[in-house]
RNA sequence: GCGCCGGUAGCUCAACUGGAUAGAGCAUUUGACUACGAAUCAAAAGGUUACGGGUUCGACUCCUGUCCGGCGCGCCA
């Protein structure tokens, strides 16, 4: 897709190959957009990487590969060896030309490349319980597992979102016993939320819902008699919340999976029967132990409790396996760093089952601190005082809290600074973004249809070559945030592009009538920038208004 | 105590996974609306990359020691 560097990369290997002899291919080539002009438009470090594997100095390495490169096969204008010994190349600017065209060609499916080779992989994110609203750090979840997904869909690889709802567990019952004392509070009768319950106000909403629809007729019942009907009402409340608000956060999910159907299937009892004739289970203390130690984890872990019950560890265990059986090779989940504790046991419950090396990928999710009016906004469970995205996106709106969300890696921990997004203003780098697009439409509405040119000759000032250039690298800018898991590689990309725009947009007239050759060619270039741009934010979720 | 993540401009964060003079936004200062949208642009100022040692052509990045912050270490989920 990325024709030019492409073509670089293959003619730097075969240069470096012969001049060095030395095996060497495309893959071996690291190549970037230089940042300085005077070091031409790409450049390469491949003498210095390959000089201590040829016994030359970095220098001398350089000399013979560019003796050897073949500029005019590449539609080079030259090559220069500098500093070090980078390999620096000043293209033709009819190359740089070429994508104007190409991206018009291409409209919604510009950027699209075939680096994933179909690879199919699954990845699991948020997977809150449903036992409550979504806090900021689900949103950061959302905001990263989602971005991922859309990029690694038009990166070419066979990607599955899925939710796990866990639907199984002791919080269940602790949100059921929750949802009655709200619901018989809701009837006038004097309950009270049991302490390690669910304070949260939504359960307030869901039991006047409740009370609604199938009247006060719990009100009088034994409460162990009610409790299966508010777990089970509460449950289906809870999940359709969630639906809703992740499909207003414009987050999708192919697949829900239900905990609670891994047991109801058996596939549970298969999980535990594989590692039983593996030999990786023995008893001890009255409970079922897993040999996770000899897996490199701490410590074995408990998989059937010493009361018969099994633990969450199990269920995932057989979930994680039912992944893998259903045809994914690669497993990537999104957790909460909060959980980081957890990988080092799933990692050596799926080594011990025999799956691949690397079949789970675990990315840590970092917490996000809630700063507002200066100050962190903590939120406290007890009281069920917290921020919920929901409130996030009343307050700020879907496009700034992906945005924001998706601009940071996710690796560490981070401030969302709730005052500025939701500005709406300059100071909000959502709206800088939007903003050029916006332009971009602009233009495009004043100069009335168009249809591309048969050359683009006239495209070649400093600010429009920086636009080229960029737009060449995007189907390379989204392969790498796929496969290096980096949504924020996007955003960085965006804003970029968005300064690039801006800084040509307030130098240059476009529709000139006065020059209509100069002008066709100047529209066109904006009519591929708004592709580009539109596809970009897309990636991220985030739209692409045409007036603000 | 052990483990994971982090420490970069006044603040919030980048830095193409070892590359050239460490970059953006906000805040501060200065200039630009009689051109397609000023939610913009042009420019200035701001740094011993927490601290020491090591590895090499080259270190914010890798190794090592120390300090600081967050999180985790259950027969909870």
């Amino acid at each position: 897709m990325s024709r030019i560097e492409d073509q670089l990369k293959e003619e730097f290997a075969r240069a470096a190959a012969a001049a060095l002899e030395l095996p060497v291919t495309a893959g071996d080539i690291e190549l970037s957009l230089s940042r300085d002009k005077a070091h031409g438009d790409y450049a390469t470090n491949c003498a210095m990487k390959l000089a201590k594997r040829a016994g030359l100095k970095p220098r001398e390495a350089a000399e013979k590969i560019a003796a050897v490169f073949a500029a005019d096969s590449v539609n080079a204008e030259k090559l220069e060896i500098a500093g070090p010994g980078f390999l620096n190349v000043f293209m033709k600017h009819d190359s740089l030309q070429s994508v104007i065209p190409a991206v018009l060609a291409a409209g919604s499916q510009w950027g699209c490349s075939d680096s994933g080779h179909g690879e199919r992989i699954m990845v699991e994110f948020v997977s809150a319980n449903p036992t409550g609203d979504l806090h900021p750090g689900h949103a950061r979840g959302a905001a990263i597992g989602d971005s991922l997904c859309r990029m690694m869909k038009k990166a070419g690889y066979d990607v599955l979102p899925e939710y796990y709802i866990n639907d199984a567990g002791n919080q269940i019952n602790n949100m059921a016993k929750s949802l009655q004392a709200r619901y018989l509070q809701a009837c006038g009768i004097d309950a009270e939320v049991p302490e390690d319950g669910y304070h949260g106000a939504d359960l307030i909403q869901i039991a006047a819902r409740m009370k609604e629809e199938e009247g006060t007729k719990y009100a009088d019942m034994p409460k162990e008699e009610s409790l299966p009907a508010f777990r089970a009402y509460g449950l289906q409340a809870e999940i359709a919340k969630l639906k809703a608000d992740l499909d207003e956060f414009r987050v999708h999910f192919d697949v829900w999976t239900s905990e609670q159907s891994l047991y109801d299937r058996g596939l549970v009892r298969d999980a535990l029967d594989v590692l039983r004739g593996m030999g990786r289970i023995y008893e001890a203390d009255g409970a079922l132990w897993l040999r996770t130690a000899d897996f490199g984890d701490d410590k074995d872990r408990v998989l059937i409790k010493s009361d018969g019950a099994y633990t969450y560890f199990t269920s995932d265990i057989a979930y994680h396996l039912d992944k893998y059986n259903r045809g994914y090779t690669k497993l990537i989940d999104l957790w909460g760093a909060d959980h980081h504790g957890y990988i080092a046991r799933v990692q050596a419950a799926l080594t011990a089952l025999g799956l691949p090396e690397n079949t789970l990928e675990v990315e840590i999710i970092q917490m996000a601190r809630l700063i507002k009016d200066g100050q962190e906004f903590k939120m406290s469970k007890r009281s069920g005082r917290s921020v919920a995205l929901r409130d996030l996106m009343d307050e700020a709106g879907v496009d700034a809290v992906r945005y924001f969300f998706a601009s940071r890696a996710a690796d560490t921990q981070m401030d969302f600074d709730l005052d500025m997004a939701t500005k709406r203003s300059n100071e909000n780098p959502v709206y800088y973004a939007q903003y050029a697009h916006a332009r971009m439409c602009s233009v495009l509405e004043k100069a009335g249809e168009t249809t591309g040119c048969d050359k683009y000759d006239l495209i070649n000032t400093e600010k429009e070559l920086t636009l080229l250039k960029l737009m060449n690298e995007f189907p390379q800018v989204i392969a790498d945030a796929a496969a290096s898991r980096m949504p924020h590689k996007m955003v960085n990309y965006i804003a970029r592009f968005a300064q690039a725009f801006h800084s040509y947009y307030n130098e240059s007239k476009i529709v000139d009538p006065g020059n209509p050759e100069q002008s066709a060619q100047r529209v066109a270039l904006v009519q591929a920038c708004e592709i580009t741009l539109k596809n970009a934010l897309d990636c991220i979720g985030v739209s692409a208004p045409e007036h603000m």
